[in-house]
DNA sequence: CTGGGTGCAAACACTTTGCATCTAT
DNA sequence: ATAGATGCAAAGTGTTTGCACCCAG
């Protein structure tokens, strides 16, 4: 069993013990968001989906995706002017960013910006609920 | 003469000066948008310009943020599932802190980040365009 | 067996657009 | 005078929802 498969059969369990039913459409879902590595869009998840279950509604996709963002399996990101992409939620909080040339999207992290990050919102008297860094950039051609 | 009056007559020679028209409605909007410390959206800019143009049309403003966007006279926000909200395009650059409970919006800029950010790209291999920092945050009770 | 999930179509919220008319320059 | 801007209504886009039927547990 493959890495992924495994994955996808925890999370399944931890899902149905939540109370949420795993039907064909969802499991479907799953093991795609599983497998995704780029960040699909609810038109992009369809499609893949449609692959494998055909006649898989786009409403199901919307709210299967509602759904498990609610449960904390996968994260909702709404780059500028795009429409939402979802990644699965790993442990690991990371940033983004995306190539304004081709629409490729760069996982990053600096722990250091998040402290200051932090520090910045105590400082004004405030806690960081949650954030958002986005880096809209290009390939440097003098590198 | 107050200073914003000052400044937005600045804004529409330079305005002009690039070839766009500035109607009663333009100039009603360069007004509001001047005067405003606040991050309003299309709807709210259309209220305000109600006021003192009656019958202006929400089109148009559409159209008129769209415009100054262009020119770089305002700035565009797409905050986490709200509508576009707009704010004055000033020299410096500053990122936002969400009140996730009153909805508010507070300014701040920290010149170690967007130094931290840079260096980053840098050693991606990228160079940054413009990027996009968040705070979602909410009061501290244990302050 | 039964309540949550699905597919479909229709509704939604925000934003954009086509067109006839108007107006800033 | 005339090209660009406006108001209106209609179209778009991405997403959500009501409802009758279906199927996972």
């Amino acid at each position: 069993m493959s890495e992924t498969d495994a994955d996808t059969e925890r999370l399944t369990r931890a899902l149905r013990a939540q109370g949420i039913r795993i039907t064909r459409q969802r499991a479907a879902l799953l093991e795609i968001m599983a497998r995704a590595d780029d960040h699909p869009d609810a038109v992009e998840l369809h499609r893949r989906a449609s692959d494998e279950l055909p006649g898989i509604s786009l409403s199901t996709v919307y709210r299967t995706l509602a759904a498990l963002e609610e449960h904390g399996v996968i994260q909702r990101h709404q780059f500028q002017g795009e429409t939402a992409r979802f990644e699965p939620a790993d442990a690991e909080h990371h940033d983004h960013m995306i190539d304004v040339e081709s629409g490729e999207v760069i996982e990053f992290h600096s722990e250091r910006i998040e402290e200051l990050q932090a520090a910045l919102a105590r400082e004004m008297g405030y806690e960081i609920v949650h954030h958002r860094l986005e880096l809209y950039v290009r390939k440097r051609r003098d590198a």
